[in-house]
DNA sequence: TGAAAAATCCCCCGAACAGGTGAGTACAGC
DNA sequence: GCTGTACTCACCTGTTCGGGGGATTTTTCA
């Protein structure tokens, strides 16, 4: 049986050298491409066509998450593992919406990398061990609010202390509309008031 | 000269075998020890004398920057470079008070971390160029504001999401008590709203 | 090309927030 | 006893928010 090929994407090139080494420990996969953005890995994804793709959820301009919903749509056979540290738990379920197999903290062994590769290849998901969620944070897991471009961009304006007004003349828009945005997005999380809505917002790592 | 002695303490192993790969590529450094928690990192300081501590701040049960101080304690000549991810950079403020020398942030190159090492045992400070503290973050470090007891209850309550009314029902004071609190928190922190605050307090790390 | 989703805009209304100013009480430290 | 700080409360004003509708135009994409 020929290698399992291999592509990681993670915008910090220590992680990208720490799964590198820790890849080479395993006999039977080959990393065959590391990427530092969602641009450059599916160009490698298609020049390499890997089996498996391991990718990091936070990344500036394009997130894991688009990615993953970009490559699934573009190649559906190829596995995908999303990686993210401790505190961001929150984008699992959004990630494996969007197709992935499996998620794995950065905290992850040698041997757990090995049984998440195993699992995914098998057809199988995995979830890292770590993913030990209350009810609480699944709660905040399941309920990630699927936000428009333009919602992003009120909400963001929101945390950054403008008000429906300033936000208004800022995207030339009128106050009706900003308002309109502003409340969709206390639906979408469920909110009453401003203040849970950053404290939300930030908890899911969006601001 | 004799080579650095460096050694790294992680609690993601992903991240100490990034580290390690990086400082190999460094020739006049060598990687004596590894730790995955705060206990161990202090055997082997003990035990190996190092040149130089390249920490993680966020580690289970003892974190970075109470490490750093019994590091400091117990070896002052030993340097200590801290290391975080992006969005922790509230504790470089604590670090520094702890007596470490440096810091870094874990998207770091093998440049920036080069660069790091030699500042450090140079006797020089070196704060990672992503942390571009501009004068706003520079401020949110430094004026931690003083807050009252019963001005961190409202904080609190209002980062949970109560209104005015309704934290004073909770406290039983006035709703004009209340908005009192309110608006020296909003001055103290600097701030004209109420999602700009929490977001404030959040960064600060007092939610 | 046609349906669905997103973005835009409008109205009303009451509640909550933010800014300013002032002032009494309680308590700790000097 | 004086001073400073925290905590409490009050009044007034205007702005912003939040909740409830409904409606039209782009955009997107199957």
């Amino acid at each position: 049986m020929d290698k399992i090929k291999i592509i990681v994407v993670d915008d910090h090139p220590m992680v990208i050298a720490g799964m590198a080494a820790m890849l080479l420990q395993i006999p039977y996969v080959v990393l065959s491409a590391t990427a530092g953005n969602a641009f450059i890995a599916l160009e490698k994804v298609r020049e390499q066509a890997p089996d498996l793709v391991i990718t990091d959820i936070n990344m500036p301009e394009i997130n894991g998450i688009e990615f993953t919903a970009k490559l699934k749509k573009e190649f559906p056979g190829v596995k995908v593992i999303g990686m993210s540290t401790f505190n961001e738990r929150s984008y699992i379920a959004q990630m494996i919406h969007s197709g992935a197999e499996g998620f794995l903290v950065k905290s992850a062994s040698k041997e757990e990398i090995e049984k998440a590769i195993n699992s995914v290849l098998d057809g199988k998901m995995y979830l890292s061990l770590d993913v030990n969620l209350n009810t609480q944070e699944r709660k905040d897991l399941k309920n990630q609010p699927m936000l428009t471009r333009r919602e992003k961009e009120v909400l963001l304006l929101i945390a950054d202390g403008l008000t429906s007004p300033q936000i208004a003349e800022k995207l030339f828009i009128s106050l009706n509309t900003v308002d309109s945005h502003r409340k969709n997005l206390l639906a979408k999380f469920e909110v009453t008031n401003t203040a849970l809505l950053v404290r939300s917002a930030i908890k899911s790592g969006l601001l």
